[in-house]
DNA sequence: AATCCATTGTAACAATTGTTACCCGTTCAA
DNA sequence: TTGAACGGGTAACAATTGTTACAATGGATT
């Protein structure tokens, strides 16, 4: 936990040194709020409005879509140096969040005021790149959770949760029960449960009481 | 078609007046290039490098999403006043087309070379609030896509699907064959027939021969 | 008129996914 | 120690979607 702004300018050069200017990292440890959030810890609920653009230093973040009857599904997952488009969204136009963020793996994060945001574009060259270079990621984050869903059947798609889910938490061991998987993919724990049997027979991973490990990649 | 600058000065000010300042709308016309293409051309395709980005100014055109094996899915369409957040991402990054787009509706666009793209970014605060608008829009309309590919079924999304179309072509006849929205949907056709003629016994839709009326929205 | 071809309708069946029900073993609290 | 709650395995069945096959229709062409 840095103990004062020039301790966060540091720890933020840590993660953004390549990508901003220093007097824009100054800026932002001037007037952002560093955090440190717990696994489970839910960030961010649809609909809520969103004053904070989160910059992710450490750790995990799933963001998740939630349709009318509550059923959920896995959007993405954000790492380190990603910050959340959907937010972004928030700066111009609509202020109400259209995602859930729940923390996956313990996080470090740092809370920008949203007004921040448009200030900074027309001062800094490196946050505009930034900025786009984050939509970018993103619009393509999207456009693979699309293919996911259209091209690939259920069994695919759960290998594809699991081995990404195994990347951005850097261990193979996944910690999940069927049910919250099933959550995750928008299936029932039934079907979760016979397919990660499928995988296990085929090799890919081995199963144990509330944890998977990932065989292969 | 416009005969000379000042004339497309004036057609673009048409649909873009209240989005942006006049010395912008006078250095677009200078810098790009205005077309007119019909239905059914194909605009752009996966794989193709980007080097100009479209302004629609009248029209429709459909942006397509294709898997290894070649098979295709409907992201979205664009309209009047929208340009293509997928083409933005090729300023930044990689050039490539990740999508395809075909002519939905005759279209009148200008072309934008990309590298204007990131000088008018610190020059007009217009340009800016566009750009972000568009990716918004854009990530709104993926996230509207992946619900509607994990929460809808079939008849649902064939149903969205015919009076999404009757919105941007403006009329309620949709001239395609089943072939060719099992295309859109990733389906077969045989699946497009059986629920037509659902949505037809529901009275929510009426068939003809290469041609589909849709009585209720 | 005869023929061809694209389009659509439909039946029969297969594969995938979803649902219900019930089992067993583990964990944890009373 | 007992029982409840949780996690997981599995069978049986239902619903949805995909596939194959073939018939019927209507245009277009010769």
């Amino acid at each position: 936990m840095p103990e004062n702004t020039e301790a966060l300018v540091e720890k933020i050069k840590e993660y953004y040194e390549f990508l901003l200017e220093d007097g824009l990292i100054v800026e932002i440890a001037n007037s952002g709020v560093f955090k440190q959030l717990k696994e489970g810890h839910r960030m961010m609920e649809i609909g809520d409005s969103v004053k904070y653009m989160p910059l992710l230093l450490t750790g995990a973040i799933k963001i998740l879509r939630e349709d009318e009857e509550g059923d959920e599904l896995l959007l993405y997952f954000l790492e380190k140096g990603d910050t959340c488009a959907m937010t972004m969204t928030c700066c111009y136009g609509e202020s109400k969040s259209r995602i859930r963020a729940i923390i996956e793996k313990d996080a470090e994060i740092v809370l920008i005021p949203i007004h921040k945001m448009e200030e900074w574009l027309a001062k800094y060259k490196s946050w505009r790149s930034f900025v786009f270079e984050s939509y970018n990621i993103r619009l393509n984050e999207m456009l693979e959770t699309i293919d996911t869903l259209a091209f690939l059947k259920m069994d695919e798609r759960l290998y594809k949760y699991l081995t990404g889910k195994a990347v951005v938490t850097q261990s193979t061991t996944i910690s999940n029960t069927h049910q919250e998987i099933a959550y995750d993919l928008h299936t029932s724990r039934v079907v979760v449960s016979r397919l990660l049997k499928q995988l296990e027979h085929s090799g890919k991973i081995k199963l144990y009481r509330n944890k998977i490990e990932v065989l292969k990649f």
